[in-house]
DNA sequence: ATAGAAACTATACGGTCGGTATAGTAAATC
DNA sequence: GATTTACTATACCGACCGTATAGTTTCTAT
């Protein structure tokens, strides 16, 4: 059971990720965080030791919150399927479903943000951004390498290459939707990388 | 000829630039770029009336000079293939090519940058985020629909999705790329958007 | 039941810095 | 030689960050 503490820590950092996403690190002050969670600056800085300390743990937890979506969804197209193509398939499907619904609360992506105010941070952060995309690269190459047992490649890819490609469709595609308030142009997206597979593994 | 002024300005713009693609529009501030450019805070203000005409004139001299970039290598593919998907292919290799170079004195997109920091722009510079991505699309929607009338498509694909995609890849990759700081990244991106054109469209 | 730790509120303060304004000046232009 | 262009130099106010401090409520363990 969360304690109190803990809900209030939550509550803070989904609401500062919120605004961060949509007014930049920098951009974002305390006070303007303090006032959206509805708290004063001592009770910030009770859970925080600084405005550093917060890009520290916003990174960590969107780490973790990351992880467990991509691997819900792929239990979900596992248990659908036998065969590895066919479960990435799914699991595209079902990953664009997702995202169909999330962006007005969840309007953009952290790693993205921190990439681009990237000085603003210290190596700890850094290193997290990174190891967040690496996460997510290890997580896609998992299933590809499975496909590569069973089907073969029409163009030969190295597979870590097509893994990254999801996740630039993704970020790109999250630009795109931003820029434009369309939260179709992120569901197409990862709709083309399916087709992109389709093809590239032969499902006819 | 340029006037002097001129010249002092598009150092501006050039050094607003890249601090901005660093640390981000909030993060950078006013007394950082005249500190690079080497003028004074008034030499500033002569030539731009505040901070969010900065970015104003940041994103309209870089919607000009990526149409220009774009166009450049569309016109060198177009030149060695009559075929439209030739030339495709030809210009995503000239892309990939050309971005090998750029990303130490141009490290990222300005779109990208201030799309996710767009609550702190007024419309008029959002405006122009969007008419810069408007702009690719229709650059690569023209070659696509060429490209259509001579090959036939081996998964029916909106062109439009299609165009995005690149965009898409390209904005992604950079992320990657500046996150690792392997600027290959990108340039394998693109090729792997390349092997996708070939797939779609039946290069064998 | 109660001590004490946890989880805050309320408020205030100082130093820094960002954005703006303004006055003055040197060089180019007409 | 007068005006415009292209700046320099400097001053200012408010905002923000980080910190501090004192008090209050809520939970926890014995």
């Amino acid at each position: 059971m969360p304690t109190k503490g803990e809900l209030t820590r939550e509550n803070i950092l989904g609401i500062a990720e919120h605004i961060i996403l949509q007014k930049g690190f920098s951009g974002t002050s305390i006070d303007e965080i303090i006032e959206a969670a509805d708290i004063t600056k001592g009770g910030f800085f009770y859970h925080f030791k600084g405005k550093e300390d917060l890009a520290k743990h916003l990174m960590l937890r969107y780490q973790v919150a990351d992880d467990r979506f991509f691997n819900q969804l792929f239990d979900r197209a596992d248990s659908l399927s036998e065969d590895p193509l066919q479960q990435m398939l799914i699991f595209l499907k079902l990953l664009a479903e997702a995202m169909g619904d999330l962006p007005s609360t969840h309007p953009g992506c952290l790693v993205a943000s921190f990439t681009y105010e990237s000085q603003q941070f210290n190596e700890d952060v850094k290193q997290i951004v990174c190891d967040c995309i690496v996460g997510w690269r290890q997580l896609f190459i998992k299933k590809l390498a499975a496909i590569g047992e069973v089907h073969p490649m029409k163009i030969e890819t190295d597979i870590m290459e097509l893994a990254d490609m999801l996740t630039s469709v993704i970020e790109g595609a999250i630009i795109l939707s931003k820029a434009f308030n369309e939260p179709e142009r992120l569901v197409n997206q990862i709709l083309q990388y399916r087709n992109h597979i389709r093809l590239l593994y032969g499902d006819t």
